[in-house]
DNA sequence: CGATGAAGTTAGTAATCAATCACTTACTAC
DNA sequence: GTAGTAAGTGATTGATTACTAACTTCATCG
């Protein structure tokens, strides 16, 4: 009753809230009631706003793919060169994951794969999309003579893709413990540099190896402390 | 009451059975009365064998692990060629993983997220193991010339485990309807081509394309039809 | 200012869930 | 063969679930 709000402002309301609590119950264990008590109303208010709780969910998913094309639009301002661009478009994906850390686990949800079959499309079209960004930089990039050409750009974006997930399932399992968008970006700078000019034949130096660990990107040049704890 | 079986008999009924359902249903929505009926028992019946439903998923953790040892053991009679092992470990990866489905979807399942914690353990220690193999292959063909040596074998490793999730990934978005270990193989040639030697920095022939293309890999050479729906 | 519609509430429902109970039946060692 | 034990049953419980219906209160616009 407390500060009634119009049906909009509540469906966004409701639909954070969903958001950052499929985080900690499990999104197919989350419950109309966790979700109306954080919001502050009761749990018969929801259905005020979703007829189905279905419905809720599928709110929820276009506003994960808002979140998404919001930030990749905001990446057209950023860096023109597209090496760096992939670098700020594989950041803004861990950035976001990080931040809305409950897009993996929906992502595998039985809401999504077995009772919302909308849901499954509109994730499966979301990374389509992201496929075909990445897909477009590393050609690009193959144009500008900075990524070698003997490389699928469809297969190579698979492996982009393949990196952020792999990348994000490891974070998952050892608790969140490091910086998803930092080890992302030490991650992509090496899988670029397979991408890149070919290495000298000849053993590498110390010294080179030591470079490369200390400055693996033009872009950032933090060091990232390993995680040791999966390996 | 139909054929009374042992309880160890019995309680690998039951995993198994957990293991097809939750596929089908979802981890976190399986109820002890379905697995019960699937293997013509009582639902009390399963509390006589696991305590508590967590004891169960203990169990099908347990399951998990063993599978993906018992096929990693069996490598070892396998290809001696480190990058040939990669590839049959991969191979072996996919291959579970679409024989068993339910794997993924346990990996971010609630109950091993939040409710369960020694399972997220086990899981994280898998998936440790796996990485230590392969970074193990790696290393090895590093040192026989096979790899570029200027690639963190750990980070490699990384790569080649992100490669394998972001295609599990994919292949749930799209219905499961390409043949995992497949493409697998194809993506992985793709990723230690550029592990590989260097390209020539000149403009590759459209015949270097094709052929790329054609017979991507030393030891497995059908072509895979590339999967449309995800780009 | 007052009516009207939307936002929110209280109080339910039927269904489903894990878990427990007292009890029965089958197997096995002696 | 029979005593002891382990596997399995039927019934039930208390908690939780999505969802509904009838009622109330707020805001706003003519």
């Amino acid at each position: 009753m407390r500060s009634r709000k119009s049906a909009e402002e509540r469906k966004s309301e409701i639909v954070e809230a969903t958001l950052r609590l499929a985080d900690k119950v499990g999104p197919d264990r989350l419950a109309t009631g966790h979700i109306a008590e954080s919001v502050g109303l009761t749990q018969a208010a929801l259905f005020r706003h979703f007829r189905k709780k279905q419905d809720l969910w599928k709110a929820v998913a276009t506003r994960i793919g808002e979140k998404f094309r919001q930030r990749w639009l905001a990446l057209e301002r950023g860096p023109a060169d597209p090496v760096d661009r992939l670098h700020a478009m594989v950041a803004a994906q861990l950035t976001l994951i990080q931040s809305t850390p409950a897009i993996p686990a929906i992502l595998f949800s039985r809401e999504l794969h077995v009772e919302n079959r909308a849901l499954r499309v509109m994730f499966a079209e979301l990374m389509g999309n992201f496929h075909g960004r990445i897909e477009q930089l590393i050609s690009a990039a193959q144009r500008d003579g900075k990524l070698r050409r003997d490389v699928d750009p469809r297969d190579a974006a698979f492996l982009v893709i393949g990196l952020v997930q792999g990348l994000v399932l490891r974070w998952s399992l050892i608790g969140r413990s490091f910086d998803l968008p930092e080890e992302g970006d030490r991650l992509l700078a090496v899988q670029l540099a397979t991408f890149g000019r070919a290495p000298a034949t000849v053993e590498p130096s110390p010294a080179s190896r030591a470079r490369r660990r200390s400055a693996p990107s033009a872009t950032r040049a933090r060091v990232v402390k390993r995680s040791k704890s999966a390996s």
